[in-house]
DNA sequence: CTTGACCTTCCAGTGACTAGAACCTCCATG
DNA sequence: CATGGAGGTTCTAGTCACTGGAAGGTCAAG
């Protein structure tokens, strides 16, 4: 199979499936003349990657979950460990994204947003104390 | 003041500080001997500008604001569509993060975390429609 | 035989820094 | 006055995960 196929049955750019093999996550074939080769196998394993990142895992932690999948012997508490040191970064993530959200709004809601400058979100960002 | 007090004051890095110039956000003046120069009206625009950054303006943002914030008659509204759009930025994110953590709870909770190979979290990844 | 779609490689750019090398300047001390 | 070390300067290159574009090879249809 081609990699605009595959490109089109994952939704994978094929600029990105190239770079999945530059970088040696997932390697095709390749034929007589130089064209890359994609069986079941290796679109298997983009979809695996594919759906790793969209949970927000690094390419460094997909090269480490596939070759778990790919170990018959592995434990599942090193898949679990992984999964786990990424949900401490989503929550962290999410807690630091809350504070922000509380200052934006307070900030957008402080100010009139018409013609005049007064504006009291350059005050804050101006180190006013008596901003807001 | 050289830069390595103005680094000190702010908390910015040196470099950090270097680079603002080099992309003439915050430019500073030249002394003889080449060494920057900064007033407080550098380490001020420097500290507005640390500040939209922890709020995770962009620095195009951040030059938009400054520039705002300099201009004496400018429109409160400007500063505020920024604000808002940024906000919704923040609000697109918490909501992509929550989904993802409850996927990955999801997961996490579904895998034994032990010294057997059974992983919810891997057939998930490959796409097993019975996992989890 | 040509056209156009598809494939190949390689180089460069993204954002916002950050590390490091090579060199210059200043100040205090011996 | 020499020197050592702290601090300053520029420049290049690396980070992460792609993405865009150029130059050129391959293939199937008309």
């Amino acid at each position: 199979m081609n990699i605009g196929e595959v490109a089109q049955k994952t939704g994978l750019p094929a600029k990105t499936i190239r770079y999945y093999e530059d970088i040696g996550l997932v390697t095709a074939e390749r034929r007589p003349n130089g064209y890359r080769d994609y069986g079941e196998t290796e679109i298997h394993n983009l979809r695996f990657v594919q759906r790793a990142r969209g949970l927000g895992f690094s390419v460094a932690d997909c090269r480490d979950l596939l070759s778990l999948y790919r170990d018959r012997h592995r434990s599942s508490s090193d898949v679990r460990a992984l999964a786990q040191a990424r949900l401490r970064e989503v929550d962290d993530k999410i807690a630091e994204l809350q504070g922000l959200r509380a200052t934006l709004d307070h900030l957008v809601n402080a100010c009139a947003g018409d013609d005049r400058p007064d504006c009291p979100i350059l005050d804050d960002l101006a180190g006013d104390p008596n901003a807001t």
